[in-house]
DNA sequence: CCTATAAAAGACATTTTTGTCTTTTATTAA
DNA sequence: TTAATAAAAGACAAAAATGTCTTTTATAGG
């Protein structure tokens, strides 16, 4: 597999193509989105649907309505998808999957890990969901395929 | 889930087990590894056998058989098991899933994860099996729960 | 040769992930 | 109020990951 699962991929390009057509105003419905990102829709449709309830996009439903993120959304970190869909674990967890392993009583990759994941987070957590909306809205940057 | 999957979890525990046992000129049992790492005994017994496939373990049927590690074996970096396990797109593909994404046709995530990866790499490639095995064998290091 | 041992192999079972389809609910606009 | 729209919700289905159990094969030692 991946590193993120399909699930975090597609709820990262969706959140980064619902952020872009919201910074000009634009709600969008899940078929729209589905196709830009390359997605199967209804499994989409389900991921929203919890992003949504996490508070990360907003939706409206009927005529008119879709998806579709608040200003203040856009200067969200990536981190926050991420943890939504990944858990804490995958942040902050052993790499080798041992429970007890922490800074007093370490696994054998300890150190390693923890340089590695601290840059992970720093990246997940200084980029924002609306970082990239004018180079997507250019066609500069694509989100599909 | 965590940062690597369960049978890579496995993997890695198993082998370095392995490997301090090994270095002590010992051959181990599949039931014996399992009780020490903490793993479902017959699903690691498909794991260390596909190693096996893979040249990354020995193994002898009978008698006073078991799994060990020949010396070079040893040497050899976890990057090779991670890479058997996960595949070569865990370690290299696109974090978004994006199936273009390159250094001329970027995703909007790729310099960072570029960077990301290149630090797992690194770590992964620089770390050889039997790194630990003198701390395992002194129980300095445990790969138990 | 015979027996015990231990991995290899194969057949399943369970759970999680991924994906599809249908029905319901909310909203807009005529 | 009605019709059309679009997300929410629920019921499944397929595939992959994880886990268990049984049988077969290879080997050492008596």
């Amino acid at each position: 597999m991946g590193f993120f699962s399909k699930t975090c991929e597609y709820a990262l390009r969706a959140v980064m193509y619902i952020a872009a057509q919201s910074s000009d105003g634009r709600k969008v419905g899940i078929k729209e989105v589905a196709d830009r990102i390359n997605s199967p829709a209804h499994f989409l449709g389900k991921i929203l649907q919890n992003l949504s309830k996490e508070g990360l996009i907003q939706s409206t439903k009927g005529p008119q309505g879709g998806f579709y993120i608040e200003p203040d959304g856009l200067k969200r970190p990536l981190a926050d998808i991420v943890i939504a869909i990944e858990g804490t674990r995958f942040l902050n967890g052993c790499g080798m999957g041992l429970s007890y392993c922490s800074q007093e009583n370490p696994c054998p990759l300890h150190d390693d890990f923890k340089e590695i994941r601290a840059r992970l987070n720093i990246m997940l957590h200084k980029t924002t969901i609306g970082q990239f909306n004018e180079k997507l809205i250019q066609g500069v940057l694509t989100l599909n395929k």
